[in-house]
DNA sequence: ATTATAATAGACGCTGTGTTGAAGAACAAC
DNA sequence: GTTGTTCTTCAACACAGCGTCTATTATAAT
């Protein structure tokens, strides 16, 4: 069941089936990507894909489970606070993450897959939930966090869309300034 | 081509099938919704189907359309302004209209469909673009839009998922809270 | 080298697809 | 109402992909 634990062979499929999917999905729907033609891009046989997954959207689901599983840790690693007022720093560090991951984040949160990959981030971010909402009541703070991470997410998905040509670090304060004081904050072309 | 030009049958199809889809949709995704049972919720022969559309995703995008304009129609009925600072009055009319048509609106936004709707959104927030962000250069303007835009969307979306229980009043002050001023206005329960 | 396990090839019935042609029913117009 | 048109139905079609299975081969772990 773990990544980690199975034999070379395992490893070796499941990598060759990530990497045609990540592939298929700059063209098709996930809806319209066939177990036929992973395998063939993969070079698998079709059989031994059922010996690992039960469909296409199986293995992007796992996919997106193992991606949001390592920027759980790289937050982790990073020391990234949410809490409290989210530094521009550590917004900065997770953009990096990103676009140094930019082929599979693209693929992800693109329009090929569904709004799933955005709902596990809302997740995360709702883990980390940040400290200053707590004095609200729960239904306001779902409000709020749906709000910042649903701008937030879309704003990274169109930056990675366009090949992340700004530096995380604008990026980074774009973010925080519509975030934290909203876009009354921001009149005139700012720098 | 147009919808009101039709004869009273092929009206009666299409409205049977839309209703079935809605139907279908609460459950399945997308996806998983095949033409047969498509057909057969809607009490339609599937060969009728053929002769309308393409495929679930057809009529499901054309479904969104037809609601996109009917939005676009109602906002200009209601004299809606973006430009400028949004009132909080024109946003509560929009919220309004998207809880009388919950339903719809629920099943177009919900998980159970793709990215597409909330990009249909989008492009009409862009249309009515706010006047006060063209002083921005062009990307930049796209990235405020884009936050702005998805933090409602996905706002007003887990509003309707919860039943829309609060007040349009309530959730446009909230929005406008969010949108203009950011987080850092919302300090405590305001109310 | 032995053993265990993974991958392959080929076949199976099944379900859904998209199209077709002929027959029937409902409509709009007169 | 009758007429001609248009829409719907029904049954059948070849075709694609699905998910499973068995026997066989290949290869990693020990």
């Amino acid at each position: 069941m773990r990544e980690g634990y199975a034999d070379q062979r395992v490893r070796m499929t499941q990598a060759l089936l990530k990497t045609a999917l990540v592939q298929l999905l700059q063209q098709n729907h996930i809806s319209k990507v066939s177990v036929r033609a992973l395998c063939d891009a993969a070079g698998i046989n079709r059989s031994t894909f059922y010996l690992h997954y039960q469909s296409p959207y199986d293995l992007l689901e796992r996919m997106k489970k193992e991606v949001a599983e390592d920027l759980v840790r790289y937050l982790g690693e990073q020391d990234v606070q949410l809490s409290k007022p989210m530094s521009q720093r550590s917004l900065q560090d997770i953009l990096s993450y990103f676009r140094q991951k930019a082929a599979l984040f693209r693929c992800l949160l693109g329009e090929n897959t569904d709004f799933a990959f955005q709902r596990e981030l809302t997740g995360i971010a709702q883990i980390m939930s940040l400290k200053s909402l707590q004095t609200f009541d729960a239904a306001t703070k779902l409000y709020v966090e749906t709000f910042a991470v649903a701008g937030c997410v879309n704003v990274i998905e169109r930056w990675l869309q366009g090949g992340a040509a700004e530096e995380p670090a604008h990026m980074a304060r774009l973010l925080i300034d519509m975030l934290f004081f909203g876009l009354g904050s921001l009149e005139g072309p700012g720098q």
